[in-house]
DNA sequence: TGCCTTCGTGAACAACGTTCACGGAACCGG
DNA sequence: CCGGTTCCGTGAACGTTGTTCACGAAGGCA
């Protein structure tokens, strides 16, 4: 067997270990000693595939960055094209995608506990690298569309920075409701509070 | 000097040292050895004082929040009584110390960033204490009497909820705004964010 | 004063991520 | 197919963690 063909092969085994763990037992339970004695190499191996523990990580969300996209996807109908001025209806409509995206959100991290805190946990040590970026400029057009149909006088810098603090605040909501700190909600009072919340911010910016 | 003062002492000293440590380097350059050092006293001694590391943390966390309820008065002028119905007037000016909450908020993680990111940082393994809790519970009445003006017909359990709930939200913007993850805005132009969003909240709210 | 309790001491422990000299396997020119 | 060179996995070892614990010293009381 071919060297370089041996190392992708650890890499391959060593993210879906990781991804494993992750899912099933949280970040924390990520240890290099684990992850070499499922995989069967030794100890040092993990950093002949991965500069270190944080850059597997990072592949590893990666993973659920497109997990929770072909979630979104599903709970987004294809959007209608912008174009013009849009009617009412058609606002409503954008509002309404907001609160879909917003729970579906919830529901991912619900579904995905493990996973969904991992992307967040995760503390950056060095500055994130370009393709996980990208994957978050990306992901942020599912909002961005909407947006566009509720409020057509932003520019693209402007739309982009409010579709962030939206998803932000979204993110808000989620992540201490769900987080034992603060409070613990069930995921159905979480579920209305997000309709509310996210609700009335269609509705003020529609109108603002 | 009598051993019960001398150890009140040590957890004066304790919880100063810590506090300092977090407020400069934030909560990763607190280290057991270290404190001891700054403190003279042993390493053993810190577990006199305090079962571990975590409870000296939710310590100096509970100091970080009566500097945050100094903070948020100064904002907050005297609230009206909220008597009856509420004029348009008083509604808007509800609608508007939601907002400078939100910014106060903002502005003290802002001016104290390592305290204010050991507040969440901090990884909860134990249940937390009493004590801390009723901290918590009693900051957000601050949030829950413009709330009781915008909303006159919420009962007292649905108002706390959403007071969380957009507490929740104002932290996800500053949270996610300010961490160097996801996007880094400087204050100024979070803060604006904060008022669209928050704003449109009120609006949102008041008319739903 | 003398005994007993109580408490601080710091070496030791366990667990962690990461490194590195060594030994063996893959590659390649002859 | 062979021998030298290069490269790579190995796992013991290193440097840090937070936390513990037998021991020795110091306070408390008769």
């Amino acid at each position: 067997m071919r060297n370089e063909d041996r190392r992708d092969r650890l890499r391959m085994a060593l993210i879906d270990a990781a991804e494993a763990t992750i899912a099933a037992d949280g970040l924390a339970a990520l240890k290099a000693r684990d992850l070499a004695k499922e995989v069967g190499c030794a100890l040092g191996a993990i950093y002949t595939a991965f500069p270190d523990l944080d850059a597997l990580i990072l592949t590893v969300n990666l993973r659920t960055l497109a997990l929770f996209e072909r979630a979104i996807t599903e709970v987004t109908i294809a959007p209608p094209p912008p174009t013009g001025a849009a009617s009412p209806a058609e606002r409503a409509a954008a509002a309404d995608t907001l609160v879909r995206l917003a729970v579906g959100y919830l529901h991912f991290a619900a579904e995905n506990p493990a996973r969904w805190r991992a992307l967040f946990q995760h503390r950056i040590t060095q500055a994130l690298p370009d393709w996980y970026l990208v994957e978050q400029v990306r992901l942020f057009r599912y909002i961005e569309t909407p947006l566009q149909v509720l409020r057509p006088g932003l520019g693209d810098r402007e739309r982009a920075l409010l579709a962030r603090s939206l998803f932000s605040a979204t993110h808000g909501l989620v992540s201490l409701g769900l987080d034992e700190k603060l409070m613990v909600l069930s995921e159905p009072v979480l579920r209305g509070q997000i309709e509310i919340v996210v609700g009335a911010l269609g509705r003020g910016l529609a109108e603002g």
